[in-house]
DNA sequence: GTTAGATTAATGCAATTGCATCTATCGGAG
DNA sequence: CTCCGATAGATGCAATTGCATTAATCTAAC
């Protein structure tokens, strides 16, 4: 095999690759939002940011460490904040020490949301992802994944 | 172990490739759509819908066709065949044998557009997916993502 | 202390997506 | 032939996303 050659049959593996990461992505992810949606409950990022406020703690996160976490434009955070608080899950409150933010702090409501959505959420992840994996093959597809994810800055 | 350790040992695998998998997804597929966006390119569902055309041939493909090619909803369909052929990409021609229905075909300007968009995305491809993994991860990658892709019906 | 530049968050407006519904045609049962 | 349910595709309207810009505050240099 040529240096060429090789070059092209590894391309086509990347290619590979991409199709198939865009397709199941996308088909799993429609389906859990699906299942959520079937239940009831709110989209997946709602329950993203829930979580991530839950595990912050008390004093709650700053918008711009939750868009960090959540790898979402600002606008789209300041937005989803928007609907969050309107729901009553999120409080927006004065941030002690700076003047241009804000701490955001999950509420009782927004604690219970989360913890109502999560049985869902598992039970869709189980259907549509580790059903068809055996504990190796789990593993192995975690791993390789791994490989792609970029690390946070 | 258990039999209940072990389920639980599978459901954490399952999270722990449900996570990877979409973030793994999102990640690349934004550094994708930026490139192209970055070369003054249109996004990436329209390269979706002119490449299914091209492989169709001179007779182009019906829009349900095209809907399930790309697991598009209807909606969407219709209104992104609205973009393209409002740009000239694709020509909406009265389909022989049903009145309701039409046949979408690929102009000039269609073919020219995905030939000039293959290499930005081929090379995006190559950035974001192909340079992270070796052959054997690629191959091994792509085996483990067809296990969660489901076949079409 | 003033000021220039950076950071935090919101917002007006356009494009896209989702949902529900609508029109037109098809195809088979009677 | 006529009617009815099914299929193909479009569209009005609401929700979401993307883009550009704005307002307020902070930080550091002078």
């Amino acid at each position: 095999m040529t240096i060429k050659q090789a070059a092209q049959a590894d391309a086509n593996a990347g290619v590979r690759v991409w199709k198939r990461l865009v397709q199941a992505g996308q088909q799993t992810m429609a389906a859990v939002e699906a299942d959520l949606k079937a239940a009831g409950l709110p989209p997946l990022i709602w329950y993203d940011a829930l979580w991530e406020l839950e595990q912050a703690g008390e004093e709650g996160l700053r918008p711009f460490e939750l868009e960090r976490a959540m790898l979402l434009a600002q606008y789209n955070l300041s937005r989803l904040l928007d609907r969050l608080e309107a729901a009553g899950h999120v409080a927006r409150c004065r941030c002690p020490g700076d003047g241009r933010g804000q701490m955001i702090r999950l509420t009782d409501a927004g604690r219970l949301l989360r913890q109502t959505m999560w049985p869902v959420y598992a039970n869709a992840i189980h259907t549509h992802i580790t059903v068809h994996l055996n504990q190796g093959e789990a593993d192995q597809l975690a791993d390789a994944l791994a490989l792609l994810v970029r690390p946070r800055p």
